[in-house]
DNA sequence: AATACATATTGTAAATAATACAAGAAGTAT
DNA sequence: ATACTTCTTGTATTATTTACAATATGTATT
């Protein structure tokens, strides 16, 4: 079998027409990662017209012809939510030949990390039903949505200690308790409270205030912001979390 | 605007007829590196019609309707080399709506790592050239490909610390100089020989064999081997080496 | 045969970092 | 005033990293 670019030269010899070529598509799936209260969650649509009519699944939708991949993303999103503007990452791309049920469809995923509170999910005309669901609870979902959604997990996972995606989760002032928390559920596993705080003081772009908790019934902490400067030079040098 | 799944119901209340949808097209470019001591190269092809006539490009080809991704990949480098089936990794997906001249081409890049002599790249039908460039001498490249490179490099850098692909460029049986130099020039930093090796004794997968070097005019080294199935194993608790 | 040479291999001491806890501090609730 | 809860800092131990030195083992040279 030729390629391509012979067969634009020659289409007429080859057995596959140039325009089998053109009739794929492709779609954006949006994983989107929501942090409260030591939970992850992931916004999950129930869908309302086949394939896969009452199923859950990832948002998604074909990319317009016109519109850059991240750009088709956070429309999804937009869509959805009332965020208009949510800056997603590139996860994977999935293209298994029979993957859609009705034709040659291969999708990129993308995720994003917000607050639930800042988003106020609603259906729309393809979408029944959309929801925040923990990953511990995650029901069947259509196509390889299952796939998708584990390759992102991973994939926050490694982002959530190069890249200051964690900052959407909590509020401009906050505790090294409800930093680490972030940190401990994201990644599953647990940290000596003293030693992680520790490793905090050495990362600059965390500026402690002189401010404190209030209304707690037990000794209040300090507050602290993110300081995105600071970071963006350390991350010019590599920089990355050793959690 | 509405998405393709209410579209699919009401094809013709909307401004773009759905047929549009699936005007656009999906390509791969294969990055393949080629380690040779202490040089990492990058296997380019001069294209022989346009656009980028005569540039250097990584090789590619649009997807066959019917074929997967990386078997897609596979087919690329099968047809510009003598080896058979090179495994490939998926690195990225390039969508912007105006990096292919002729149409709404997105192109998602995969890498591989290779040996050169294993590897005997020839011209063909669109590439006028086929030829291993070192990746400090890189030309001027077609399309989007000098910055699918650098995402690649990158993605190299971090995939080499978790999959055993670097045995592909190593003899059988190995020195753990010559292991060492493989990091070094991948990872663009050197190691302390003596700190270095004491690492490597912790890696139960590389195995001291009872055999040395011959013919150099030194002390000889100790030759070792790579055990796969100990490297499978201790890969599923979520190896990597800490380089 | 002795010596030079080059790289391999092992060792060691000091500095640094990780770990497991403990102790005291600072608020609210009773 | 005391209990309670979590915050914050400290410390002693162990483990790891780092820089460098010393010795080993082969071929090449005198």
């Amino acid at each position: 079998m030729k390629s391509y670019q012979s067969r634009l030269q020659q289409e007429d010899l080859y057995s596959i027409p140039i325009d089998d070529f053109f009739k794929s598509a492709f779609s954006v799936d949006c994983v989107l990662f929501g942090y409260h209260e030591r939970d992850l969650k992931v916004l999950l649509i129930q869908r309302g017209t086949a394939p896969f009519e009452d199923f859950w699944a990832l948002p998604g939708d074909l990319v317009y012809p016109n519109e850059d991949l991240d750009t088709a993303a956070t429309r999804v999103l937009k869509d959805l939510t009332t965020i208009i503007d949510i800056p997603v990452r590139q996860v994977a791309t999935f293209g298994k030949v029979d993957r859609h049920p009705l034709g040659r469809v291969i999708t990129i995923a993308h995720l994003a990390l917000v607050k639930p509170s800042d988003v106020a999910p609603h259906a729309s005309s393809w979408a029944t039903q959309t929801k925040w669901h923990s990953v511990k609870e995650i029901p069947k979902l259509a196509f390889d949505h299952e796939e998708i959604l584990n390759v992102s997990l991973d994939k926050l996972k490694s982002l959530i200690l190069t890249e200051d995606i964690w900052t959407k989760v909590l509020p401009s002032k906050f505790t090294l308790t409800q930093f680490q928390e972030v940190f401990e559920t994201i990644l599953g596993k647990e940290f000596d409270k003293g030693n992680f705080r520790k490793k905090l003081a050495n990362y600059k772009f965390l500026k402690k205030l002189d401010e404190a908790q209030k209304n707690v019934s037990h000794r209040p902490s300090l507050l602290y912001t993110f300081d995105v400067s600071t970071f963006n030079e350390m991350k010019k040098s590599g920089f990355s979390f050793d959690f």
